[in-house]
RNA sequence: GGGUAGGUGCCCGAGUGGUUAAAGGGGAUGGACUGUAAAUCCAUUGGCAUUCGCCUACGGUGGUUCGAAACCACCCCUGCCCA
């Protein structure tokens, strides 16, 4: 398979330096595409870059994976509007580690091409300041440096020297890479092609070598919302902990129509055969969402597990499938609580609940589900609550300990999507 | 420092003495439709009581008035222009 070709088709290459592709058509390249570790999880933005160097493997080529331990600790000021507050030294060795960790889960560490992940910050910790100009700073102008579009973008609001400098410890990684390890390739999104020809441009002139740059293009969704985020506005991370597999498989789940075959090319290793068939079917039955289903579980399963998904489709099947009032009774307690887990929890005093409360003072009052109790009021009027997924239309209806389920809980819905347990203690 | 325009509900924005809890739009929430989509339509969007009603609200503090978000005084803040 040649990387190139792979990469056309799905359409993830947005700019190449000329000569790539004779380059990677003997294959055995070495190639690497940077992390910052800036947070304790990457997010699904990640993914890209991820997916890179996963194609770039699958095609007879060895991946570096570089965690920017130091470049972490001056923040890139590349599609940043304003410069960013530093991260203590502490955070960002927690961070990085945390990275390199979801790193290998992507990757295969054996063989011909086995990858391999690399901090930056062991070269750049005993680099000291003058050598750090004399032997990098020196090769290139801050004319060239200025000329970039991240540099440039900031040039009205104002850059940091520290971020201007960015650039330069980028290109040296490059630098460094190309000569301790023999790469020759720097992959990243289409925002990274400024500090990346930096690095070919100092390969060029330090080492008179020739190295090569590949970017790919930066999603957005076709209703112009920034991809990655939640409806709520939250990024979506892979750290389980962060954003529950449950989540993540509804996030994949809920991409709209338009947007579903791209994000099949860039994130799945399907193949374009099996991507069309998808499509054909999907003309055929769009209310079964075929696209969003295979999306779902080609990622969900990659990134978490085949059992996570599992549990993300039972969980989705009681939450928006026809889930009744017999099959949630079904529910083992254990199964109860993992399917809802993350839901919003109340607890409500099980004497209270013995004598019965009246419905819209547990709503408003014993609980935060509704703000007010004329907003409860309202909502129940018009058919917008229901307790274990049956419909309370009645605003004086009483809840009492009867109603638990598995003695303990109470499920409410707002609407049809926002659940809430309530416990009884 | 001088001049000028302005500060209204989650946001934008109308309103310039009384049927104004405050037009309109956006957003948000709920409902219908549906595919857990998009589009569309309907409803709700200060609090309490829900039955008349009561309370809190239009930058802040006082004042004029039977009555003010609107008029006056002082103060605070923001935009723009000039030095």
């Amino acid at each position: 398979m040649n990387f190139i070709e792979e990469l056309k088709w799905r359409q993830m290459i947005h700019t190449t330096t000329p000569g790539i592709d004779e380059i990677i058509q003997k294959g055995g390249v070495v190639g690497y595409t940077g992390f910052d570790p800036t947070a304790s999880s990457l997010h699904i933005g990640h993914l890209i870059p991820i997916m890179l160097l996963v194609h770039f493997q699958r095609s007879s080529n060895k991946p570096i994976a570089l965690v920017g331990g130091a470049t972490g600790m001056i923040g890139d000021p590349s599609g940043k509007s304003q410069e960013r507050n530093l991260l203590s030294e502490e955070a960002i060795k927690y961070n990085q580690e945390c990275v390199r960790k979801q790193l290998e889960k992507f990757l295969d560490f054996s063989g011909k091409y086995s990858a391999e992940i690399v901090n930056n910050i062991d070269w750049f910790k005993d680099f000291n300041l003058l050598d750090f100009f004399r032997d990098v700073g020196k090769h290139l102008t801050v004319n060239y440096m200025v000329s970039k579009d991240s540099v440039k973008n900031r040039w009205e609001s104002g850059i940091s020297f520290t971020e201007f400098s960015y650039q330069l410890l980028q290109a040296y990684d490059f630098y460094w890479l190309y000569t301790h390890k023999n790469c020759i390739l720097q992959m990243g999104g289409s925002d990274q092609w400024g500090n990346i020809t930096s690095g070919t441009e100092l390969v060029r002139r330090k080492a008179g070598g020739e190295a090569f740059a590949l970017t790919c293009p930066l999603l957005t969704k076709s209703d112009g919302k920034k991809f990655g985020k939640t409806e709520g506005g939250e990024s979506v991370w892979l750290d389980p902990a962060r954003t529950s597999p449950y989540k993540f498989y509804q996030y994949w789940l809920n991409v709209a129509d338009s947007d579903a075959l791209g994000l099949l090319k860039t994130f799945t290793l399907l193949t374009s055969e099996e991507i069309e068939d998808l499509q054909h079917t999907h003309k055929e039955k769009p209310h079964e969402r075929p696209m969003q289903k295979a999306l779902a579980k080609d990622i969900t399963t990659r990134v978490h597990s085949e059992t996570d998904y599992r549990s993300a489709v039972d969980a989705s099947e009681i939450l928006f499938g026809k889930g009744t009032t017999e099959s949630l009774l079904k529910l083992s307690e254990n199964d109860f609580l993992s399917v809802f887990e993350g839901v919003p929890q109340f607890i409500v005093s099980r004497i209270e609940l013995e004598k019965g409360i009246d419905v819209i003072e547990l709503v408003s009052e014993k609980t935060s589900i509704f703000s007010s109790k004329g907003e409860g009021r309202r909502m129940v009027a018009q058919g917008g609550l229901s307790v274990n997924k049956k419909k309370i239309t009645d605003v004086s209806a009483i809840i009492n300990d009867s109603q638990l389920i598995k003695g303990r809980y109470l499920l409410f819905q707002k609407g049809k999507k926002s659940y809430f347990i309530v416990k009884a203690e």
